[in-house]
DNA sequence: CTGAAAGCGCTTACAG
DNA sequence: CTGAAAGCGCTTACAG
């Protein structure tokens, strides 16, 4: 179809070799030459051939990004960070939709690796630490979001524990008493670290941890959040405040309280993890944690390509900066 | 690094052209052979390279879906459904974000064209036809949710005037006297011809057609529709309902209504367009244009994929299914 | 039914 | 400062 770098050497009356130094900004040509060899490039609206291109160098400047779903707005906004952070290194993202179950996230651990990928950013919900210590596949892969896993392998996550422990004394000191855990039901990852710093942060301020206001299930959308809010008033436990451990399910308890009729957060309040952009406008606005995700984006990015020049650099562990956001689900 | 065609033939002792042959699927190879080979292939861990193949083949199997925001909503349930059909087909999508801004469309238009991609589904918003008219690029390319582009690109499209003129009807139909646009400002596209349906029902209904109540802004995001909704209830117009051209800006609409203190719908109807997934769980629920989003996923890939194969095939034109979702926030 | 050759478009040592 | 050769891993005609 297209011009080659010889249709373009032709053009130019030079050498393919002294093309491919011009386009590569390699040192000995005469400006002159350059010149001439740019000329015929515009001329011939002259493209280089990335596949070809790769196949020579063995690389081919894909990232594979695995996230549970495009559609939750959190890792939309990921996606979208994560994208921007890669086209500044002259990197392309694909996007692998894992649905967040084991099956999906089997298939980034085992085969996603080919020569069309240079490393993987993953998001695990459901894959435990022991899957990840038995891949074999040596494509690069950092692991987002996600502490407890085998050495080796890159990390970037926020400090789940502090940042729940933190939510969590926010609604202390709001006065509440009764404050239930929305998606504690987690034995591993980020679930679980969740539920650890919402304990700790009960027990530091005297308050009993009751396992009935800890409920859930593995989904976090906004469906999970409704149905648990609705279970927890129907429920004899009495409960003033709901820690929910992403936004989409505080969206939905706020949706369960309001059919209740409920003042939030004077009868009930609620806070999320996430701060996405639904939860600014939410009625009422959603207190939140809130990570730095352009930091995390870029970071990831960082690691992965990091690890494709050098895979047997010793594996970081990064801590994504956090803000606790008191917003009217708190602080009416 | 890993395993080639080569190392393969070598293992299962026959050419490397019998390996290429099972592979493929291809006649001419015994049972026997094959079996062979697939254990080879087994043993090695052999996976084709991809980029060789794209190389040999002039093809890479890329499809890139240019969009304006991957964080809307709307577009991230797009994306998430045009990724699910392309791997249905063996491709793979790469996301190119716009901004919805001029300059990132000419981008799509003319500079996203390379052996990268076979094909382009792009999705605009700030470019005139005049512009489509004038490129040059030879990748296949699909537009998306647009009409009156130059003969020659396939559409995918909701029949936007229709829509319009559907939802705009309801809204008369509740009794309401004095309704505006929200998102009416545009001159060609999308905006336009919903803006052009809006007219045609409130003109068959014999309602006066008032510049004063078609407001909004180039950006269909939540802010906008706030501020919109703010400066049609500050002005003297009247309004007692509004047509938001997006869910989104219906959104920021509901929310300076709250603030307000108005009550939807008695006092202000709201209807949306695109059926996101955040106007089913708003305060109230969302009254909206429902797309079938699968339906045109499904015909954009498989009319970029066509077009790749017969670039000189007719251009089709295709209607997206819809319907009007009628929730709370027109329905008390 | 299977083998040897050519070539996709590029880059990387190596000569000159 | 520039040229000719080899090769990345595969597939596609073409022989045998």
């Amino acid at each position: 179809m297209g011009a080659r770098l010889k249709d373009v050497a032709d053009r130019a009356g030079v050498s393919f070799k002294t093309v491919s130094n011009v386009i590569n900004n390699h040192p000995n040509v005469t400006e002159k030459t350059r010149e001439k060899v740019l000329e015929a490039i515009a001329e011939l609206r002259y493209r280089p051939n990335m596949t070809a291109r790769s196949l020579r160098h063995g690389r081919s400047g894909f990232l594979a990004l695995a996230v549970p779903e495009l559609t939750s707005p959190y890792f939309a906004s990921l996606a979208s960070e994560i994208g921007a952070a890669a086209k500044r290194r002259g990197l392309v993202v694909l996007i692998e939709e894992t649905s967040g179950e084991h099956e999906g996230e089997r298939v980034v651990l085992e085969g996603l690796s080919s020569t069309l990928i240079d490393g993987i950013i993953f998001s695990p919900m459901a894959t435990p630490a022991a899957d990840v210590a038995a891949r074999t596949e040596p494509t690069p892969m950092v692991l987002l979001g996600e502490r407890g896993y085998p050495a080796g392998y890159d990390h970037i996550a926020v400090d789940n524990v502090r940042a729940a422990r933190q939510v969590t004394q926010h609604l202390i000191e709001t006065g509440k008493k009764r404050i239930a855990a929305i998606g504690a039901e987690h034995e591993s990852g980020t679930g679980a670290l969740r539920g650890q710093g919402y304990r700790q942060a009960l027990e530091a301020a005297g308050h009993r941890v009751d396992p009935a206001l800890m409920v859930g299930d593995v989904n976090y959308d906004r469906t999970t959040g409704a149905r648990a809010m609705a279970a927890l008033l129907d429920a004899p436990a009495g409960v003033d405040a709901v820690f929910c451990f992403n936004d989409l399910m505080a969206l939905g308890a706020l949706r369960t309280l309001r059919e209740r009729g409920l003042r939030v957060p004077q009868d009930i309040a609620v806070a999320g993890f996430d701060d996405i952009e639904d939860g600014r406008y939410s009625a009422p606005t959603l207190t939140t944690v809130s990570p730095d995700v352009p930091f995390l984006a870029e970071e990831a990015v960082r690691l992965v390509a990091r690890r494709v020049s050098e895979p047997d650099a010793a594996a970081e562990d990064v801590e994504v900066p956090f803000t606790v956001e008191v917003r009217e689900s708190t602080a009416g």
